[in-house]
DNA sequence: CGAAGTAGAGAACGATCGTTCTCTCTCTGG
DNA sequence: CCAGAGAGAGAACGATCGTTCTCTACTTCG
């Protein structure tokens, strides 16, 4: 357990700054120094500088997936469930570290020379959007209404980022409202009338 | 005119080096190879490597506004300039080169430790929403929604270019078509109501 | 023709990167 | 008490980066 702590504790530091400063501006030196471990330790840990940025981005998604499931879990109905994402967004945005979503951003430094990071990123991006089609589902809503509401999250996230505000998030909520609503109203259209007729 | 030839030449040759591999991958001397130039001229016509990555961003921002603004102008009617962002998007998703917004792109890797960069990105997207906001203007659309359409096209230039697919300007122009049809229902309503009060 | 200024090619330089090696110190087993 | 393994600190290494310098060749003007 105390080889995991080291472990865990050099994955957080290097979260922490790659995320500060983006990940090549980031030295091994400068990383052991900041986590508080030695240079052979870190070697020893992990192989090369990659997989310590594999490590960090595997951590991104499960402090994600978690964060975001909790903010979802706590909302009442299925319609609230698709809008506490945004919530959850709102929270992330007013952070301090909040510096955009740390997969778009290792996507646009490394995807091109990293296709493990271009992977890992797609697979991400793609799970968030098999959440949110779940969730959209168990409203009963169309399957259109998922992707929209993805792209809405992914904009408020990169909005927020380079504006350097939060007002993101509100926006993309008011919008979700407004497109949860269309969807729902065309999914008991179409229903009713499917059902009618079947 | 030919000092400005080779100028010219220079920052398209970074520009599609840098969107292909990004900025920090590619080194000078391969721009200096790609470009066909002496590493002599090539800092007698940029003092750096900073100022030639300001110069791709401006180029970039003149090459969206103004292939954008000649998609929007085609369009008939307001509402059908506001979808043709949309369009604008879709296409350019479809281009071999895209490999995100180039913007998002240098932002996430350059903007936390290049002042010039974070600048330079937010002032393009707030241009952009400027664009935006006068399109819903022209079209008697609230003020919310230009920015809900400015987060929609932001969210499916990371979706298209993570998932690497055009999907997500389709997506998001249904989207859009949702929430123009809503506001602008909503502000006949409320003008209406205004107006009749008035 | 001859001299001088200019441009190109690439070597060179200092800094920094990721990674490895060395040296020293400590801790443990007998 | 001693021998040896292991860990920490940081020097060292090769590669690469941005930037500058050198050397050569060509061109142009008298």
């Amino acid at each position: 357990m105390d080889i995991s702590e080291v472990r865990s504790r050099i994955i957080a530091t290097a979260d922490g700054l790659y995320n500060a400063k983006g990940i090549q501006s980031v030295g091994m030196d400068e990383l052991r120094t900041a986590a508080g471990v030695s240079l052979k330790k870190l070697y020893q840990e992990f192989p090369s500088k990659g997989s310590i940025v594999m490590a960090v981005l595997e951590r991104r998604h499960q402090s994600w997936t978690e964060g975001l499931d909790a903010t979802v879990r706590q909302a009442a109905d299925p319609r609230a469930k698709l809008l506490a994402i945004f919530d959850y967004l709102a929270g992330w945005f007013c952070q301090d570290s909040f510096r955009g979503c740390g997969f778009i951003n290792s996507f646009a430094e490394l995807g091109a020379v990293s296709p493990d990071v271009a992977e890992y990123a797609r697979k991400h991006k793609e799970s968030f959007q098999e959440y949110v089609a779940a969730l959209a589902a168990d409203a009963g809503a169309p399957p259109y209404l998922a992707p929209q509401l993805s792209i809405l999250a992914e904009g408020a996230q990169t909005t927020a980022a380079i504006a350097g505000t939060p007002d993101a998030a509100g926006q993309a909520r008011q919008a979700a409202e407004v497109l949860i609503e269309a969807a729902l109203l065309a999914a008991r259209a179409g229903s009713g009338l499917a059902g009618s007729a079947g």
